[in-house]
DNA sequence: TAAGATTGACTCTTCAATCTTC
DNA sequence: GAAGATTGAAGAGTCAATCTTA
């Protein structure tokens, strides 16, 4: 992946663009896609970095996470599924590499028959821990943005998430 | 993909047990990275669902635009890559779909032998509009976010950016 | 020797089809 | 028939290796 720096921001330089072009509308929101695009882009990279030392991906890392949090260390793959808001063959994927490192496991969901409970082993609970601090270390605790700021942004896009019925 | 909607906010509960598992220190800055992740996917998902009739990706579409933009409408690749922030390797697959649906080609770089330029044509030019009409309308003027709110989050995110050292 | 670009192997995600159980 | 889960195939991105030219 190239990583040059550039010296002016391509985000606005498109903004200017899309204004010159007749879309002046919508060149703000454009702006704001583009950009949320981008730093999702720059904090998973980062994400990934702190987490492939321990085998981990972000999305197997959520999976982790939620199962760790949750009242007793185990969910039914669809509620994983729901939560996360990935689709079943992704959940399935994931589920299998935990498997496999020995961080969860497969049991039968003694209250439906068709379904399947993922279980957070103590290995897992131990990893997920560990993890967290570097986590916490390297990405959560270097963003660089005042708190005032963090919530702000946070609850914005809660907005945006909200309007786009990813909850109630 | 499951989009079921949850009675509450998922990103809000990890927050708190963020909070409960003595990361209360790094919790805010967690719920805000996992926001930018969560709305990147929401939105992603709408982008490609207006470009697939087109036979577009976001990537693909990024790279038509970008080249609409350019003073003649040809740029190398690096170049592609480096504005884009994508590596070589997706830049040259990205091209040579354009290419095959006739949307860019390729040309010899005459300033550098070992360099080629990817050149939109006029049906690029003609898609790439029709599409970012499509764009404007479904995604972009549909964000839900005041126009103020819009500029402030756009701001805060150019700053991570810019100290992420995508431009200086 | 380094830079631009391509290729092939590998991973992850998604979709459609399938199987089992409700 | 519908829901939970799995499987295999297709699409896209990344990494390492390679080829050509500066």
């Amino acid at each position: 992946m190239k990583r040059t720096e550039l010296p002016f921001d391509p985000i606005g330089e498109a903004h200017r663009q899309w204004a010159a072009h007749g879309w002046e509308e919508s060149a703000d929101a454009m702006a704001l896609v583009t950009s949320i695009m981008r730093v999702q882009q720059i904090l998973m990279a980062r994400a990934e970095s702190v987490l492939k030392p321990f085998g981990l991906t972000f999305a197997r890392y959520e999976v982790l996470m939620l199962l760790l949090f949750s009242r007793r260390g185990a969910l039914p793959l669809g509620k994983v599924g729901e939560r996360l808001q990935v689709g079943a063959a992704s959940v399935t994927n994931a589920i299998d590499r935990l498997e496999s490192a020995g961080l969860v496991l497969r049991r039968e969901n003694p209250s439906d028959g068709r379904g399947v409970l993922s279980q957070i082993t103590p290995a897992g609970r131990k990893l997920a821990k560990r993890v967290t601090d570097e986590m916490n270390a390297d990405l959560f605790g270097s963003l660089e943005l005042s708190q005032k700021e963090t919530t702000l942004v946070f609850e914005r896009l809660r907005d945006l998430r909200s309007r786009a019925g990813d909850f109630s």
